[in-house]
DNA sequence: ATTCTTACA
DNA sequence: TGTAAGCA
């Protein structure tokens, strides 16, 4: 199993999620219902979330801290998951590969922090969010 | 006990 | 968004 797979696990029911994003019940579930995440449902229907999807909540929540409407959030978190895939499809490739050299490696984390710097850096962000400011 | 949906303030 | 009702 890969480390994408981990983090795509649903595991949490809602209560867990309210407290690790400070977020209530009536948000979260508003959410899902703007297709801003799409939980999984368990036999009992319940909502049942991932890494990702509390990664996505607690972005969701900065950029609701910060005045953004749904429709701003959701521009914003179309272009990071682009993006979250083109990575992910990069470390996937890389998974299957057994010993890196030490310098393989570096090159790879050097890639990867810069990827993700990229995604949070206030040039993309503020670009896209200009448009749907309050 | 906990979560879900629906509906009203 | 918060809250209440009635279910599962």
């Amino acid at each position: 199993m890969t480390n994408r797979d981990r983090k795509a696990l649903p595991l949490f029911p809602i209560s867990v999620v309210t407290e690790l994003t400070e977020l209530t019940a009536r948000q979260v579930r508003y959410y899902e219902e703007k297709d801003l995440v799409m939980p999984v449902r368990s036999k009992g229907n319940r909502r049942l979330f991932s890494f990702y999807d509390v990664d996505r909540l607690l972005e969701i929540k900065e950029l609701i801290d910060q005045g953004v409407n749904l429709a701003g959030i959701k521009q914003v978190l179309k272009v990071k998951t682009e993006q979250q895939e083109k990575v992910s499809h990069k470390e996937e490739a890389q998974e299957v590969k057994e010993d890196l050299s030490e310098k393989q490696l570096h090159k790879m984390l050097r890639r990867e922090l810069m990827e993700s710097g990229y995604l949070n850096s206030s040039s993309i962000v503020k670009g896209e969010l200009s448009r749907f400011y309050h």
